[in-house]
DNA sequence: TCAGCGAATGCGACTCATTCGCAATATCGC
DNA sequence: GCGATATTGCGAATGAGTCGCATTCGCTGA
């Protein structure tokens, strides 16, 4: 877990949508909250509620666990978040903006990438089954990990 | 949760699905679990342990929460298993072939759809994106559902 | 810039789903 | 039918996640 380099790291966009998620929370901009939702969003993969946790104290120590969940929780509500249990039995979360789309995750690193192209319209659901929505995973290796052969999550239970 | 006329039905291949799934826990069919099995696949609907427990128990008086989740867990291993949040926060878990499908889930009742129509290789995946494998939950109602409201199981967490 | 209000936080206790260990029991091959 | 072995039931243990409440913090209006 060397997340040294990451503050150095400034994806484009990465600034507004820590904006976005701090606003999708309704409420005060706290010390935990921004340290919580920098560490979501610039990780940009799937991590623990602990590790979160310990993401979030480097910039706001006193930050608790519980405050930890409770933040999860809102920005669950708001449908920004992506939950998926990883091979270890442990639950992670990754932010993923608010609209629809589906996820490519990838089973080495618990990278989550945004797959916008939803051709959802073009399944064939089952007859007599009237759809109001769907939720598509592909499960592999991201560019990175395809070289680089450093695993720490994977997620599991992937397609039945 | 009226199960009477539940074993009054015999769809087509129930028989046959429920030797499968015996088959696959790969060991001596006991009392419990073959009850547990023919919980699963009779209802053909997302159950919670509890419920299925109570179930198991019309047949084997004696069968133990423990041994519904060991059940649980192998046929989960063999990829026999969907499993899924309810909206009451509870999990359920529904019987499902071993071979590659995607599901329709209903809102309302929990059931689950087997969707052979697998169109994955059309999709649209992230460039660099190795994809191994992949997960479609469709989420709506189903027939009988659309003309009965009768609701009382709710998968939660639909698309993200 | 500062005071006041209401929301957010931290702590620690608590709940509850799930797992574990072990003795008793049932199943399957012979 | 018998014995070896896997499975079961029980009850305790575990651990993620939640809750209540006193304290603290951030935002708004003066």
């Amino acid at each position: 877990m060397t997340g040294q380099g990451r503050h150095l790291i400034e994806r484009a966009g990465e600034r507004d949508r820590v904006a976005d998620a701090l606003a999708s929370l309704g409420g005060a901009t706290t010390g935990p909250r921004r340290a919580i939702v920098e560490a979501l969003v610039s990780a940009d993969r799937l991590q623990t509620p602990e590790q979160l946790l310990a993401e979030a104290r480097v910039a706001a120590p006193s930050t608790s666990l519980a405050t930890v969940y409770r933040t999860l929780e809102r920005l669950d509500l708001g449908g920004h978040l992506k939950r998926m249990e990883l091979a270890s039995g442990a639950v992670g979360y990754a932010y993923c903006g608010g609209s629809h789309h589906d996820h490519a995750i990838c089973t080495r690193c618990g990278r989550v990438i945004r797959v916008d192209a939803c051709a959802a319209s073009a399944w064939e659901a089952p007859a007599g089954f009237r759809v109001t929505s769907h939720e598509l995973n592909f499960y592999g290796t991201c560019e990175a990990c395809a070289a680089d052969a450093t695993a720490d999550a994977m997620p599991a239970r992937g397609a039945a």
